[in-house]
DNA sequence: AAGATGATCTTGACAGCGTTCAGATGAATT
DNA sequence: AATTCATCTGAACGCTGTCAAGATCATCTT
């Protein structure tokens, strides 16, 4: 599950001097550590350790633990982009529903995957221009969401500075809801409200930048 | 400026072996060292020298590092509930000036210390209840986002669930700007929009949860 | 085919971290 | 004045990120 190239690694034993594809496997090792134990248990040597290599050999594929950091987070963006198109394929072509299933998607990726939605932030952070995996590809979370607001009539096509504001507001209505609908404290609410798909709708309902005009 | 009993002290020498206020003081240099550097740059050691003690003196105080970041993140809830306060004061009387008002002051107040913000977004997510300073108080943040919600006609003061979703909905609109305003790769944006207070405006009213109704 | 090159990995080390524990200090209570 | 107890120090533990020097081995050159 964790390697594809060679097929008799199990990370402690029977490997060779080489590891084959040690950039791969320290990759989903510390993607697998942030989803079961958080990212403040992340270490660089525990990554090392999970992949079976000494604390040492990761420097030689990541100038920096913030570099291995920076990849798991271009995996998540991937990872996001599609979860959201298996779900645009999913509802169909009814715009109104589609715009509002890619919303509830944002946000159920960030609720299943807390730790790594988080991770992602900080990688989209202080970049110098849009990241790569934000508006280079077609199939980018980004140019999903884009695309979305212009078939919503939320933006106008001719207007770069519209379309771009309409995307930038419905990124944030979702990353507000996709980190602060965990909290502990809403429970009661979710329950109110039967359940917490329904609390999730309502609320991106409520900011209005996931409906359709 | 950081000191308020003893009047002599200047965290290295002429000390006296009791500190006299050392909760107080590491709290304060844990803000100023986060307000500084950034949250990865606080060490409980580097706060513990800045105060000029050794590195366990802060354990006859808090229990953790956890514990001392928790007690800095409640002092910024403070700080935000009393700069929500004086804007309201400052806006007057018109409703619905002052809940806009309301949201520019809260994602500014994340701008200008967005390390702060981000540790006191840690301090808030899953607690048990809602914490103290989020409810307790008429004068706390989230009182203050409550009240501006019935007084703006967005949530009816007879549903309490209309009343928690209306200010839950507005509080993460606001999170979501407030934490994805500053990235660097809007600024073109921004000045294209004359200014990231305009840019601010404008993605507080394309959510529309700090409108009034 | 043999040797050289360079990428990959290991070993060992360094400073700094959070945390604990035994002991020093001194303010407050008796 | 003696005792108590909260406060602070010094030293230590295992952990971390990172680096430099050397071992290993695939690949390229001749």
């Amino acid at each position: 599950m964790t390697d594809t190239l060679p097929p008799d690694i199990d990370a402690t034993e029977n490997r060779p001097y080489h590891h084959g594809d040690l950039r791969r496997a320290l990759i989903e090792a510390a993607r697998a550590i942030i989803v079961r134990d958080g990212a403040q248990a992340l270490s660089l040597r525990g990554v090392a350790r999970e992949a079976g290599v000494s604390p040492a050999a990761p420097y030689h594929h990541f100038k920096d633990k913030q570099e291995l950091m920076l990849a798991v987070g271009k995996l998540g963006f991937e990872e996001l982009g599609e979860v959201m198109e298996a779900e645009i394929r999913r509802v169909g072509g009814a715009v109104a529903e589609r715009i509002t299933a890619i919303g509830v998607a944002y946000v159920l990726f960030a609720r299943d995957n807390p730790a790594l939605y988080r991770l992602m932030y900080d990688c989209s952070r202080n970049m110098e221009a849009l990241p790569p995996e934000m508006h280079e590809k077609d199939h980018s979370a980004y140019a999903i969401v884009r695309n979305a607001m212009i078939e919503a009539g939320r933006a106008s096509p001719d207007s770069e500075i519209d379309v771009e504001l309409a995307t930038i507001a419905a990124w944030c209505s979702a990353h507000g809801i996709a980190e602060m609908g965990g909290f502990a404290q809403f429970a009661p609410l979710k329950e109110a409200l039967g359940g917490e798909l329904n609390f999730y709708r309502e609320l991106l309902k409520r900011t209005g930048n996931f409906q359709a005009r």
